[in-house]
RNA sequence: UGGGAUGUCGCCAAGCGGUAAGGCACCAGACUUUGACUCUGGCAUUCGUCGGUUCAAAUCCGGCCAUCCCAGCCA
């Protein structure tokens, strides 16, 4: 496992203190735990969690356990917890045998609560969901509550006719007594337990009562030990009921709450809520949809655990609102492929290059490397003959300022891996659109270096064998949206991609390609962008071809 | 307008009284059988703003402004 967490932010001068001689938790041991609520699937805001969580206890000698936040039944699924645990273990991460459910304190959240009855600090509240709202009040207006005076006896009384199932749905509540004047509203005698008559997808239909996350949420922490309960800030305002729970009920340890920013990415959305509603509305196909930024989505797209953590860590821990830019995703995407990818060379956009001066019919194969960066991938063999294809950008007919690929007469140019090539002409169908390019080779040249030594000026040419490569139709994302990438709307690829690849590179329509990421291609060919036009959190966009690095990044018009 | 937070380069982010790290992006150049990678150089006299304290402030104090979170029987 890459070692993470190796700088230093606020959370660990937070914990430096408590565990420093005199503190908090002086002699203890930090622990952490990461909550999902098993609702949904994990997308890349939660691996920043993950690396909080998981890299703060390991940064301090102590463990994090993985605990599914399940308190409220009618979101919750086993779809859902096994997802979830597969998409952690694919990230790198190990929760040994330190594996919980919220719900497995059900019965021990009841104690707690008949002790907060007991002590006067809780009571039933008979208030119907409509009046809760208008006794609620505002930021000037106190709340109301003519139930919190109820004898603790009859509170006791109705607490446990509520959980022996006496009651409909929403008849009752128990409420702590707080202080209904707060200006922070999770303080205004805040609910504890409501009913529901549900199936609990673990405990089964045992409990029609269920604690909220404000009042279970710190007794879990508190009864698995954990000395840190790291989670975002929309939690901040809640910190002040978490302390009251912790220290009002006789839980063995008081953890420490503390908030950081979470994730934001530009125009990607990080809502667990829309992502669902993308799925329910048919935008997507599911939840592994390479364009969703789902775990599960983002590792058939063919981003790699790698790239993920170290992006995450990357990132930072802070407290102010983030918006990253998918920019340094790739980058980091980038970092990790350069390093480990087994290259494969990929046509997108096709057009037919005939060597004139190559025989018809001949053929011959070469060995190329797998990986430069890493020759321990060893070589593969790829077939050359007569009729090639080539990416149709890396032909002009007329040539801009510093174009270096091929044009009528333009400079030598290396036929990757293969021959040494001038470029001598091209035909063109009744509408002026080339449909092929001629060349000639250099025979002297092969594996792509002149026997004189001569310096090729043109650049190095991707390439596959017409008569030998394998098509994969590329599946098109197209008018779900307006597209704000015109160059990419509309259009239809087609892959042709050297069938010693297993692997393809779209990951689309092949979608075996890139969920195993053995062979993520020819990365630099395409970036898959997951953009919608100007909002950092609205629907998705599509799925942006974006051929930079070998057909359009590489020079600048004009300059 | 009540409470809680945050404001340092286009995007992140260090810094915690001694005179602005780093990454991404971008620009220029070198190298190159991926116009990739790599390498070199450039990129905040300035830290939301206005004042104050100090020999010295992004760092301390006060006012103001901006943004985010909170009135679910969600988490």
């Amino acid at each position: 496992m890459a070692e993470i967490t190796e700088s230093k932010n606020f959370i660990h001068a937070f914990i430096e203190e408590d565990i420093a001689e005199g503190g908090r938790f002086a002699g203890k041991t930090v622990h952490t735990r990461f909550p999902p609520e098993p609702n949904g699937y994990l997308h890349i805001g939660h691996c920043k969690a993950l690396i909080i969580d998981f890299g703060t206890a390991e940064k301090y000698g102590g463990m994090c356990n993985l605990r599914m936040d399940d308190t409220n039944p009618t979101k919750e699924d086993v779809e859902f917890v096994e997802a979830i645990q597969e998409d952690i273990h694919w990230l790198g991460f190990d929760w040994g045998d330190r594996f919980f459910y919220g719900s497995d304190y059900f019965e021990k959240d009841y104690e707690y609560a008949v002790e907060l009855i007991k002590k006067g600090l809780a009571y039933v509240c008979e208030l119907t969901p409509e009046q809760f709202k208008e006794y609620r009040g505002d930021v000037n207006t106190p709340a109301v509550s003519p139930y919190r005076d109820r004898p603790i006896e009859e509170s006791l009384d109705l607490f446990a006719r509520m959980r022996a199932g006496e009651f409909e749905d929403n008849k009752y509540t128990l409420r702590a007594k707080i202080d209904l004047a707060s200006g922070n509203f999770n303080m205004r005698d805040p609910v504890l337990y409501r009913i529901r008559h549900m199936h609990h997808h673990r405990q089964g239909d045992k409990w029609c009562i269920y604690p909220m996350y404000d009042f279970a949420h710190p007794i879990q922490d508190a009864l698995e030990g954990i000395t840190h309960s790291l989670c975002s800030l929309e939690f901040e305002n809640h910190r002040p009921l978490y302390n009251w729970v912790v220290e009002n009920v006789s839980v063995p340890c008081h953890p420490r709450q503390i908030e950081f920013a979470r994730l934001g990415i530009d125009h990607t959305v990080l809502s667990k809520r829309k992502l669902r509603a993308l799925i329910e509305n048919g935008y997507v196909s599911g939840w592994d949809d390479p364009r969703m930024p789902t775990l599960c989505g983002l590792r058939r797209r063919g981003y790699t655990p790698a790239a993920i953590r170290n992006f995450c860590e990357s990132v930072g821990v802070a407290k102010s609102d983030n918006t990253i830019e998918f920019a340094f995703l790739e980058s980091c995407l980038r970092k990790d492929l350069d390093a480990t990818a087994q290259r494969v060379m990929a046509v997108l956009k096709p057009v037919k290059l005939t060597i004139t001066n190559y025989p018809e019919g001949q053929s011959e194969s070469f060995e190329v490397e797998n990986n430069p960066n890493n020759p321990a991938d060893g070589k593969r063999s790829i077939t050359f003959s007569r009729n090639l294809w080539i990416e149709a950008d890396d032909f002009l007919a007329e040539p801009i300022p510093k174009y270096k690929r091929l044009y009528p007469d333009g400079p030598e140019c290396r036929l990757k891996g293969a021959y040494v090539i001038k470029c001598t002409g091209c035909v063109k169908d009744e509408d002026g659109n080339v449909i092929e390019v001629l060349a000639t080779y250099d025979p002297d040249s092969k594996g792509g270096d002149p026997s004189d030594g001569r310096k090729i000026k043109g650049a190095t040419i991707h390439w596959v064998d017409a008569a030998n490569c394998f098509d994969a139709e590329v599946r098109q994302y197209s008018n779900l949206f307006d597209d704000p990438d015109p160059d990419a709307a509309g259009k239809d690829y087609l892959a042709c991609l050297n069938p010693n690849s297993l692997e393809v590179l779209t990951g689309c329509k092949v979608e075996a390609s890139l969920a195993d990421a053995k062979a993520p291609a020819s990365y630099q060919f395409m970036r898959l962008g997951f953009f919608c036009p100007d909002s950092k959190d609205c629907a998705p966009g599509h799925l942006v071809f974006n051929r930079s690095v070998s057909l359009k990044d590489g020079f600048k018009p004009g300059k």
